[in-house]
DNA sequence: GGTTGACTTAGAGCTTACTCTAAGAGCTAA
DNA sequence: TTAGCTCTTAGAGTAAGCTCTAAGTCAACC
């Protein structure tokens, strides 16, 4: 499949469920970083690559923006002494997502109790 | 300041938080409806259209789409007829967004936990 | 050896939800 | 009265995050 059991880059989209276009787009922009070539220049993944690409994912879907995700990227290419930085970018958006669940939990419950109004006027009208 | 106390965009606009442009592109889009106009066909609002917008904007932070949010409003329009239709319409919604903010928690726990993993070895580096 | 798939740059197109501008006309509020 | 608001239609621009195409080249696999 892969020669010398490399991860090329239809192999790599398949294991994270990302597009190649995708991919390659993430490299463009700095998300993915240092992305080893074989002597043709084809991009092959490692498995730290997979796990990079694990760990932008549960960014995104803890909504952080591409943008503050490049930021980690940019910090973590330069080394240990940036952990203090890191570390204060993920507790800014924890901030953000606590509070976003928050305001989402309450609009559940709210709602919620409006279906309920709703199945009642529903019955009632089936009743007569 | 509105003459007859009545509610002009611009009243409007500040007491939603929503741009009179934006109100008047929710109109175009149908997520505003039957807006009632003056002799002159200024529009004017009512205290209706403002229960209805907050609760637009409920739906926007739930996460619901303009687009599902206008097939409310069209199913609104049509009367109690369709209370059903629309109970469903929410309850979807109620569903997707469980979700999400379970996925949410989940990222977050996980979050804190590299947080928490950041602190020690920040700690650790200060040790010397 | 031929099909498939990789590479590059550059740029266009898409979706959602606005956001704004123009142009020309007509009201409203202090 | 007059600055500023409102109306209309139509369309362009913005932002994020893709998504895809073109064009030309070259490598990999059967």
């Amino acid at each position: 499949m892969c020669l010398g059991g490399f991860i090329n880059i239809q192999h790599f989209s398949k294991l994270t469920s990302i597009s190649a276009h995708t991919i390659r787009y993430y490299e463009k922009i700095g998300v993915l970083k240092h992305i080893a070539r074989n002597a043709s220049g084809h991009r092959f993944f490692t498995s730290k690559d997979i796990d990079w690409i694990g760990f932008v994912k549960r960014l995104k879907e803890m909504g952080m923006p591409l943008e503050n995700i490049k930021l980690y990227a940019d910090l973590r290419e330069k080394g240990e002494s940036t952990s203090a930085l890191r570390k204060q970018l993920l507790q800014d958006h924890v901030v953000i997502l606590e509070e976003k669940i928050a305001l989402e939990s309450l609009h559940l419950k709210n709602i919620k109790e409006k279906i309920i109004h709703y199945e009642r006027f529903i019955n009632d009208e089936l009743k007569g």
